[in-house]
RNA sequence: GGAGGGGUGGCUGAGUGGUCGAAAGCGGCACACUGCUAACGUGUUAUACCCCGUAAGGGGUAUCGCGGGUUCGAAUCCCGCCCCCUCCGCCA
């Protein structure tokens, strides 16, 4: 959020950030912003005394001077974190045009595919242990719940859902990238990736952070840069989260789990291109969906279903036959210039001057979920898994059968 | 992990308490010159924030890896941290 706007807006952007329920006082903001700006002045006015009386050498004046700007600069300081404590909790404010309320006033604005009949359909986690390529059990014997083992074909889809995305996002125009999965602080904080949400975020004994998604990397890659714009770029990492607070959610099988591995795919672009960048990663991910073979809908995010960073998010939301429902799979979120704020990531605009980027993300595939999805679509009446077309090139086998180890 | 060296503008690099936002060179930009290009010449060339101004612009503050300290005054002195380089150790 700008500041120097929020006089002007202080009305207009409260409402919007009521609408997703921020518990944000922009009012407390704008004073404290105020106050800030008014010892500042008077420091800067204090200093300019100082280094006037320093370059005269008058030894005597500069100490009366130093004394009193001394107790000023406290207050600047203070004033200062206040005010950054405040901003750092505001989250981005929502586009004008998505739905009131949370979670379930999501609106589905597309579908793409139509389920197939499936007499009894089997949940991944019957599918997948019952053809030996999903232990959720020794998983968890390993690392608690929500972790699992992928196994023989299973990984080897994986490896050919990768292959195959690569060579699409590459065609496409993004650039790949393979970066640190663990991130020091500074790079998590720009990202708004700790504050509030420091809860879903590893931490380890060296002050690094375990990524949730590549996204993160990928925006801390850029950090503190003027770049040029747009900029694409498509990310392969594995992803972390401690799922605090989704306790008894999706406990069975892979839905949710503390790590998988994810494609990601993300865009730097000039603020008036990002709304259209959206509409195209998100025809990307229906493209990934339609390859894939597996129906889905479209869903526009309510305000108050929005992540910190984003303004406009739009869910693909995969057919899971076993639940008889669309479950989230993929996601993609404008986030307008909220990170590139924190970030310092800016452009240079044609007359020359440095703004912010917009930034924006969407999943390419995340693993976990899309193998849920895959198994339990695309599972034939003997228990076998067909296989795709698109990926067929990438494997060895056009369906997934039991296999017998001797 | 141990020992030593080092982090200065887009780049190279000088600068060890005031005359330093910072020499010089390169690069960039503008102008002039040339039949065109190149070279030469002249000028210009960091960022952020604050204030005044409709604006052009003007004024101020801060920034020499980051944070703190000493001092009337810090790129320069002191402390902590980060990063890079060289050597040794360890290691996929």
């Amino acid at each position: 959020m700008d500041l120097k706007l929020l006089e002007d807006n202080l009305y207009t952007w409260q409402e919007q950030l009521n609408r997703r329920g921020a518990e944000v006082d922009l009012k407390k903001v704008l004073e404290v912003y105020q106050r800030y700006l008014e010892v500042l002045q008077k420091a800067e006015g204090l200093r300019a005394e100082r280094n006037v009386a320093a370059k005269a050498q008058d030894i005597e004046a500069g100490k009366r001077i130093g004394s009193e700007l001394k107790e000023l600069e406290d207050e600047v300081m203070a004033a200062r974190t206040e005010l950054d404590e405040l901003v750092a909790d505001i989250p981005n404010l929502p586009d004008k045009d998505i739905p009131d309320g949370g979670e379930e006033n999501g609106k589905v604005i597309g579908v793409g595919g139509k389920p197939r009949d499936i007499t009894n359909p089997r949940d991944h986690i019957a599918l997948g242990e019952s053809l030996g390529i999903l232990d959720i059990e020794r998983g968890t014997k390993a690392s608690g719940s929500r972790f699992y083992y992928l196994k023989n074909q299973a990984v080897e889809l994986e490896f050919a859902i990768l292959r195959w995305l690569m060579d699409l996002l590459k065609d496409k125009g993004f650039e790949l990238l393979l970066g640190p999965q663990l991130l020091g602080e500074k790079a998590m904080l720009a990202g708004g990736y700790l504050g509030k949400a420091a809860d879903e975020v590893y931490k380890t004994q060296d002050d690094l952070y375990l990524i949730g998604t590549a996204e993160q990397s990928i925006l801390a890659y850029h950090l503190d840069e003027i770049i040029p714009v747009p900029k694409r770029y498509a990310s392969f990492s594995t992803c972390f989260r401690r799922e605090a607070g989704s306790y008894g959610k999706d406990v069975k099988g892979i839905i949710r789990t503390h790590q998988f591995d994810k494609v990601e795919m993300f865009s730097f672009v000039a603020p008036d291109m990002s709304a259209r960048e959206h509409e195209q990663l998100v025809a990307i991910q229906e493209e990934i969906l339609q390859g894939l073979e597996i129906p889905y809908q479209k869903v526009l995010l309510a305000a108050g279903d929005l992540s910190m960073a984003a303004a406009r998010t739009i869910d693909l939301e995969s057919w899971l036959p076993s639940q008889n429902r669309h479950r989230e799979t993929h996601s993609a979120s404008n986030c307008t210039d909220w990170q590139a704020r924190r970030a310092r990531i800016r452009y240079k605009t044609e007359s020359g001057e440095s703004e912010l980027v917009h930034t924006l993300n969407g999943t390419a595939v995340a693993i976990g979920r899309m193998l849920v999805a895959l198994l339990e679509n695309h599972q034939q009446m003997d228990g076998s898994i067909s296989i795709p077309k698109v990926l067929h090139s990438y494997l060895s086998f056009k369906e997934i059968r039991q296999i017998t180890v001797t």
